[in-house]
DNA sequence: ATTGACTCCGTACATAAGTACGGAAGCTAT
DNA sequence: ATAGCTTCCGTACTTATGTACGGAGTCAAT
């Protein structure tokens, strides 16, 4: 009873058996012990690190980032400085993502709204608003 | 004059030729006819598009959902209805997205603030509070 | 003890999204 | 008209992220 095996973890978690080992080789899940018989271990909490991966990689973080992502949250209580700054680093990139997916959708609510009043004209709003960064010479 | 060669495209979209390209090939933007003589030119809004694709791609999104959104805008004087449903589609993705980068940084802000109270006892803020899935039965 | 499902492990295959290469052709400045 | 870029095109290679396969071991029920 103590612990789950791959496959209860890959079905809780709503993955593959071969997607949990292959986060196991890439080290962002520990592997338990093999005990001496028998099949591994899983405490109940790597489900909840699974999703956290899948849903993360939804929001477009790599793999690599997810680590980083998670590395913050597991070692808390020492260096605090620098993990801190780390996740203030992470705070200020998600506040960027999301001021992009502001205007994204800014722009297809206006694209709805031309839609409804047959108002034309624009030409292609969503690409006009999200695009901020000025041009580099030629 | 009229337009740019797909080396002054790259360079302004920050990207190599050998992306412009292969975008062309995904039908994410339109090879502009070749000429009988000479290179190809392109109108100076495919560097709006490309940096778009660009954006899109950084915000988790695939090339074939950019693709969609890039449809979108540029019919959007028929089938209204069509286009219509298909943005406030995209627009109830945006605001699922836009919802769960908010629980990541109010995870991650909970965090930054145990670092300085040095109040620990979570042992995993970020994954307790992006998951929100009920779990399947084993 | 046997059957059927599952684990374990290494390796191979798959897909998305580029990135690099090589040779022929075109363009530009000297 | 020649040198040194760039374009053009097909093809091949790369990286990230999984998925699938095959054979041997393990477990649980009959």
């Amino acid at each position: 009873m103590s612990g789950l095996t791959i496959g209860n973890v890959a079905k809780r978690a709503g993955v593959g058996v071969e997607t949990i080992r292959f986060y196991e080789r890439q080290g962002l899940i520990e592997q338990p012990q093999k005990p001496g018989v028998g099949f591994r271990h899983y405490p109940a909490d790597v489900v909840l690190r699974v999703r956290f991966i899948r849903h993360a990689k939804e929001l477009g973080f790599s793999l690599r980032e997810i680590g980083e992502l998670l590395d913050l949250s597991l070692e808390p209580e020492q260096n605090c400085g620098e993990v801190r700054m780390r996740a203030e680093a992470k705070i200020a990139d998600i506040d960027c993502r999301i001021e992009s997916l502001e205007k994204m959708k800014g722009a297809l609510s206006r694209l709805v709204v031309a839609c409804g009043t047959q108002n034309q004209a624009q030409s292609c709003p969503i690409i006009e608003s999200i695009v901020e960064e000025s041009s580099s010479a030629d």
